[in-house]
DNA sequence: TCAAAAGTGTTCGTCCTACACCCATGA
DNA sequence: TCATGGGTGTAGGACGAACACTTTTGA
């Protein structure tokens, strides 16, 4: 089974390698310059830009497909990747603007081709650590980038409804999952993990409060280096405590505001 | 668009009214006797039981797939009906079982039928009064009837998963969700929608707290009437005040314990 | 008159919230 | 020396958890 190599062979033969009907979109979301980024791609000749996605090879289970996808723009795995919802419009993947790309290749048939039957897409979230992240384009899209979350572009298809589901569903689970553990670096000030949860939930919170609340979760280690950011007091670095983390998790705690 | 009527029509020509390799399986939970209870299905000629599920009509969104396979089952619309996970295995609707089932149809090819492709199963869940249901069977089964959650039978599928999965989700939405005014008739008292509670997240409440939290949401309406029901004190009815019950949800107040 | 379940209020402890001062650092 | 942001503790209030006695009813 070998990948396509060019987009004309992808749309006139991606059917025998893809299940067809069923797609996968990514909200990949990482953390930085105390904002909350989405990896998005611009897709070739087409004025607009859209969640990394993909199909599912036939024998390939979707959340491992949702992997490889991940893997495939990003250059990492292993991370935290979830469902949040599967978008079922039969016009969904209808978009008109797509009539330029498929202009400039030269393609028959396209109305009948497998690409723009209807699909059903399972969205995903992923949260990664901005750092490790090389972003790298697919056969469709010529620019592959981190946007803020606060002034994305327009976006193609549905896109933008999967975005704003995939940030719902990450407020929602922040108190029981491990989102500061994959959003920030190995080593990170208490700053830093307050800014991403006010972030997240777009509100600030109390300083004092936080501190006090994340660490007696008792998943935090204190380093004894500090971080020298500026003309004031050097805040500490800390670290995940692994172990301890995830026998947190594994009690259900709520780590929530 | 003609609806299938006979198994064999179904089997060799559904192609041509669903979407193939995506189906719809739902878990109906209903609420009697003070046990939590789903809706399930027995196929014809085959041991084991399974969810009411279905497929997506080619011009059909999935949400409106899920409504009318619940309605055909149940004869009951509008009820609350919820994406809960899209389970994409690929081995997953592999089940060595049917053979009988379809060694009693005289087929042809059934190994190439659309049935047994690989398909994907978008899971909803579903909460109703279980006194307005109808159980109807569908082409593929011949008994369609309430089990307890704690005595289900023998599953087909993953569907034992599924029903797992819905489970945990619903618990976990219990506090944002109308589950009282879905699963219980017009009319109950405080113990029944006390046990509802309990049966729910199976583990006893304390009566007093239980009260005291219900009536202070506010969304509760106590009336004259109360119920007779044995050598006791009689309790008294209650009935949900859908305005403020809205009002309620839409503000996300927690009903949680 | 007895058994079984329903109605009702108070106390205690915990957790969240609000809040202010001092200290370290680089310009 | 000054502006900026980080480190830290305490007091008050809200909410949840624990808990017992009285009332009603049918047998």
């Amino acid at each position: 089974m070998n990948a396509p190599t060019s987009i004309k062979e992808f749309f006139e033969s991606g059917y025998r390698q893809f299940l067809p009907h069923v797609s996968i979109d990514c909200a990949i979301f990482g953390f930085h310059d105390n904002q909350l980024k989405v990896l998005l791609l611009k897709m070739k000749n087409v004025a607009g830009w859209c969640l990394p996605g993909g199909f599912i090879h036939w024998t390939e289970p979707a959340n491992e497909a949702a992997q490889r996808i991940l893997q495939e723009r990003t250059g990492i795995s292993q991370v935290f990747l979830q469902q949040f919802y599967t978008f079922g419009e039969p016009e969904r993947n209808k978009e008109p603007n797509l009539k330029d790309l498929i202009d400039s290749l030269n393609i028959e048939h396209t109305e009948d081709n497998w690409l723009f039957h209807r699909t059903i897409s399972i969205g995903y979230y992923a949260l990664v650590e901005f750092s490790k992240v090389i972003p790298t384009v697919d056969l469709l899209s010529d620019e592959c980038c981190w946007w803020d979350m606060h002034e994305l572009p327009k976006l193609l298809f549905d896109h933008s409804l999967m975005i704003g589901q995939a940030l719902q569903t990450l407020r929602m689970q922040l108190n029981f999952h491990p989102v500061g553990y994959n959003l920030l670096p190995e080593k990170f000030t208490m700053p830093e993990l307050q800014k991403l949860y006010e972030t997240i939930l777009d509100r600030p919170l109390d300083r004092r409060n936080f501190q006090k609340k994340m660490l007696s979760l008792g998943i935090l280690e204190r380093l004894e280096e500090r971080k020298s950011v500026g003309p004031h007091k050097s805040p500490y670095y800390y670290r995940f405590d692994k172990q301890k983390y995830d026998q947190a998790l594994q009690a259900g705690i709520s780590f929530g505001f």
